[in-house]
DNA sequence: TCCTCGAATCC
DNA sequence: CCACCTTTCGAGGA
């Protein structure tokens, strides 16, 4: 029974995504940009089209969800909003297959009882520090000054979060995101220390990104790889060449340097091992000797 | 200011 | 719920 899901995972996600892009196309044409979130998820502008009008954000919503119901047999959760988070944060708010809309004059109210997790970046490690000092919802959040949020949390997530709170939002929509990094991880048969064992399972991954770097035209600048021990701490090494490359040898290489001084430095055995490479850009174009 | 490492978040 | 994948940030050092 495992063998086969196993078998299947694969196509399955390929095929998803698939879906996914076709849907993404059918809902772009409802709007004036949209950026692709993930591969569920998009935000879509109107605010030309409706002209602050939310009566005419829901129908286009509506229309949304009626043609992705019809042409893929899919339901959809909507947000309308005066911005990206509130919009996000009202898509979330009935799942699945909602539609939720928060017009501008009602964000407070919206936000107010809401627990901070609700919020996009405030995940169980600041939740669980925001229980520690009594504030559970988004109204108590704002009690906080920026200046303690600052401190508490670092420069641009204390600010992040002392806007958030308050359902201000100035991000625009990006429509063309690039890629920065591509990365592969899986967990090891058993737990192991072994560079042989672990440039093993790696090879496999350097073979899937040999073949996506050879597939975008791409090349990378810095290498890097990533192992969680069996208590689920991470351990990374990097490293940044002098130039950009799409040398697989030299991917090859120093990831297995990279294990090499990763793993003589720990002590517990290894669960997971990946891999990753930054810095991308788009493969330059062949030097002419003039050039050269 | 860049690099390296790790934490946190999200999907 | 877990495994996997991506991004962003912060700290510390070069």
């Amino acid at each position: 029974m495992k063998d086969t899901e196993a078998v299947f995972l694969p196509s399955r996600r390929e095929h998803s995504k698939e879906i996914s892009e076709k849907i993404m196309e059918l809902v772009k044409k409802y709007g004036e940009r949209m950026e692709y979130a993930s591969v569920d998820e998009a935000y879509l502008e109107i605010s030309k089209k409706t002209k602050g009008d939310y009566n005419k954000a829901k129908e286009i919503a509506e229309k949304i969800k009626k043609e992705i119901l019809k042409k893929f047999k899919l339901t959809c959760s909507v947000g309308i909003g005066p911005n990206k988070l509130i919009a996000k944060i009202a898509s979330d708010f009935q799942k699945p297959n909602g539609l939720t809309i928060v017009k501008s004059r009602e964000v407070k109210k919206f936000l107010d009882p809401l627990k901070v997790d609700k919020i996009p970046g405030i995940g169980k490690k600041k939740k669980e520090k925001l229980i520690e000092i009594n504030i559970m919802t988004i109204k108590e959040l704002k009690k906080l000054t920026k200046k303690l949020l600052k401190e508490q949390f670092g420069e641009k997530i204390g600010a992040f979060m002392y806007n958030a709170a308050r359902g201000i939002d100035e991000k625009e929509l990006v429509e063309e995101k690039e890629q920065k990094q591509i990365s592969r991880i899986s967990t090891l048969k058993e737990n192991t220390l072994n560079l042989t064992e672990i440039v093993k399972e790696i090879e496999k991954h350097i073979i899937e990104l040999e073949n996506e770097i050879n597939e975008r035209k791409i090349e990378f600048k810095t290498i890097g790889v990533i192992g969680i021990d069996s208590k689920i701490k991470t351990h990374t090494k990097s490293k940044t060449l002098d130039q950009y490359t799409d040398n697989i040898e030299l991917l090859k290489k120093t990831s297995e340097e990279l294990f090499k001084g990763l793993t003589s430095e720990l002590d517990i055995k290894l669960r997971r091992v990946g891999i990753k490479i930054e810095k991308l850009r788009e493969k330059q174009q062949q030097k002419s000797l003039f050039e050269f």
